[in-house]
DNA sequence: CCTACCGATCGGTAGG
DNA sequence: CCTACCGATCGGTAGG
């Protein structure tokens, strides 16, 4: 899409503000006073708070595509691709592309009980990622490198180990929750990878030691 | 806690709209409204916006205890009840026990990356959660139906599958992403599972016959 | 892009 | 519990 730098930066911006704060409280005048300009002036670019809003979205898309889906395809089809996307995923989310962690994530669980254009763009986007995650599974299956699985139930199940390390990345502002979504899908893609395939980089849990092991088991 | 009705029956309706709204949109003229009363009438409850947002969560807490701690309760210690908890939860959701679906994962998500009193309660709650999981998760392995297993593992990737659920069972509005947790959840517990430790009800794939699930399970 | 507005709604208060 | 109000902010508009 053609766009002006100015119509780029305020986009931009909202972006990282929806990613912390959620779509409703990017208003026109909070942008306005961050980005030094007037209200009618930022206005003016959109037409309506939808049409911001929708716009907020698309720049999203973008930024994720650039960060996690392009980065993995440089990997081999098959199961190194899925695992480059896992791995992308969660040095976005390490690296704050955005403030607030994965844009989609706190932009999804606001919209997702309601109802028109927003909600309709966020879940589509949703759904094109996860036939992504599904279409790499079927060719990881094809390619012979995981045993037959149904790749629905997979990558529904490698997206909620994503999105809980985001979750709990931010909520308890502790990284190892981005190590726990790793080391889950980890076991998992393990557990079907088939025997002439070989494992990849950041496959195995790292060593933990038993006194971290014992605190574990006492802190409940 | 000794609670007028009055004051019950706001919170139960700020709780209902927090689910689906998120409590941002918990607004004092909003809910004055909904329950027919005048804003000073209903402000005067709680004295804050903050106040009104920290009594919310706590009837969320109440209810979730209600809904899903409790019930669970009643089932044997270890296994009998992680699995219960599990489907407690699921049914929690699918019940609509709260319009908007998990209170605590609106909420949650609404609140990750801010800081204040209300973040800190949610997040305690959250916490509270989590060790009951890892406690239920450490006797399940004590009394020998799991193998060992590091229980903050394991309470992460149940607890990212539940919630994964809900999210999915409201943003597609389609009911087999329940399913699709609960298949998750049950085949990371069978694959813990002891010799000697029977199965549960509800904790084989419906798509697979009697016969074959009779089949699967000898064949371990 | 701007200044200067509009009616509606926000959290909160005064006074009863 | 109520009416009546406050200053701030919301999305949006008029006019340039």
């Amino acid at each position: 899409m053609t766009m002006g730098a100015s119509k780029r930066r305020i986009l931009e911006h909202a972006a990282a503000v929806a990613s912390t704060d959620g779509l409703e409280r990017v208003t026109i005048g909070r942008l306005a006073e961050d980005l030094g300009m007037s209200k009618a002036g930022l206005y003016g670019h959109f037409g309506s708070k939808e049409r911001l809003q929708l716009e907020t979205v698309a720049i999203g898309r973008e930024i994720f595509r650039r960060h996690v889906i392009a980065p993995a395809e440089q990997a081999p089809a098959g199961l190194p691709r899925l695992w480059a996307l896992c791995t992308a995923y969660l040095a976005y989310v390490a690296a704050g592309v955005f403030p607030g962690g994965d844009f989609f994530v706190t932009v999804a669980n606001e919209y997702d009980t309601r109802t028109g254009p927003v909600h309709d763009e966020i879940a589509a986007a949703i759904t094109i990622w996860m036939r992504r995650l599904e279409g790499v599974i079927v060719d990881a299956v094809e390619l012979g490198h995981l045993s037959p699985c149904d790749p629905a139930q997979l990558a529904f199940e490698i997206e909620a180990l994503l999105v809980a390390g985001n979750h709990v990345y931010h909520l308890d502002n502790d990284p190892r929750a981005l190590e726990l979504a790793r080391a889950g899908i980890a076991r998992r893609l393990e557990d079907l990878r088939t025997p002439g395939t070989p494992a990849l980089a950041g496959w195995s849990t790292p060593e933990r030691g038993r006194q971290e092991q014992a605190e574990s088991l006492e802190r409940r």
